[in-house]
DNA sequence: TTCCACTTTAGAACTATTCTAATATACTTG
DNA sequence: CAAGTATATTAGAATAGTTCTAAAGTGGAA
């Protein structure tokens, strides 16, 4: 596989992210890394990422793919965008925004935090920490 | 079981929906339909509506609680609410409104329609409709 | 270079949900 | 109001996404 999508600085800071959770830098972690954040924001689903590193020919088990995207998920360099009752969607965005979710394509697109504006939002309940604002905005193809 | 969870005339209310969709008023359903609309609004998971039917000595499958919530979701009686991978919640109050979730109890608390304000979302992109905004705000236990 | 803790993997297991097809029941019609 | 039929219910099998297991492989410290 093409591991020019990466610069070398990124792959510094990505090996660093790694060890800074606990983990080695593998191949197939190093490979999957160069799929996710090689191009821009993206969001995958397991099936999807897996079905993409086969077309380029990157030998990696379902298995792997999970412990990855998991592993990621827990190192912050991906987030999980909870939309689908069927799957799990890992946005490589992970600063706070929103999205747009195509119901009939099972679509994510990013909308930009400074484009939704929450004038108003209660106080949590006494007794809780507000851990996120989750804006999904649910579309339909015309 | 105890039928004076529901007046008569929401009773009433509840054949016809049923009639309007095509769907007979068995025992099952109106059972369900008195734990489900006899007190409030409330947040149910097939698991947790199974569990207090057994309770109250409705001997119901699980494959009539999964059909039932399904039945209902699609005669506008229910609303899906999408927050948690691992299962799906329904909703009495079919009004639009939004949620505060509570992670590590599995936990939903329905925010009343005004308490959120958006003053400003952005356009659905060209050649979208708009299907629906949801809020959720997550809430960890202090 | 060796060693060992960490990784990967195939396949089994698991969980929520849906499906199947056999039995039971609501409701219409005679 | 009895009978007939379309619709419901059900137990259990099937399915889909995800996690687990335990055996074989590998990164990187020394």
């Amino acid at each position: 596989m093409n591991f020019d999508a990466l610069s070398p600085e990124q792959i510094d800071r990505l090996r660093d992210k790694l060890r800074a959770s606990g983990l080695r830098s593998t191949r197939p972690r190093l490979a999957l890394a160069h799929l996710l954040f090689g191009a821009g924001n993206r969001h995958v689903t397991a099936e999807s990422l897996h079905e993409e590193a086969r077309k380029v020919g990157l030998g990696v088990s379902q298995a792997t793919i999970y412990n990855t995207l998991n592993q990621f998920l827990s190192a912050g360099l991906l987030s999980e965008v909870i939309v689908d009752p069927a799957r799990s969607y890992f946005d490589t965005n992970v600063t706070e925004h929103h999205h747009f979710f195509i119901e009939n394509e099972t679509r994510l697109i990013d909308i930009p935090l400074n484009e939704v504006v929450l004038s108003t939002v209660p106080d949590a309940p006494e007794g809780y920490d507000l851990a996120g604002v989750d804006v999904v905005i649910r579309l339909d193809r015309r």
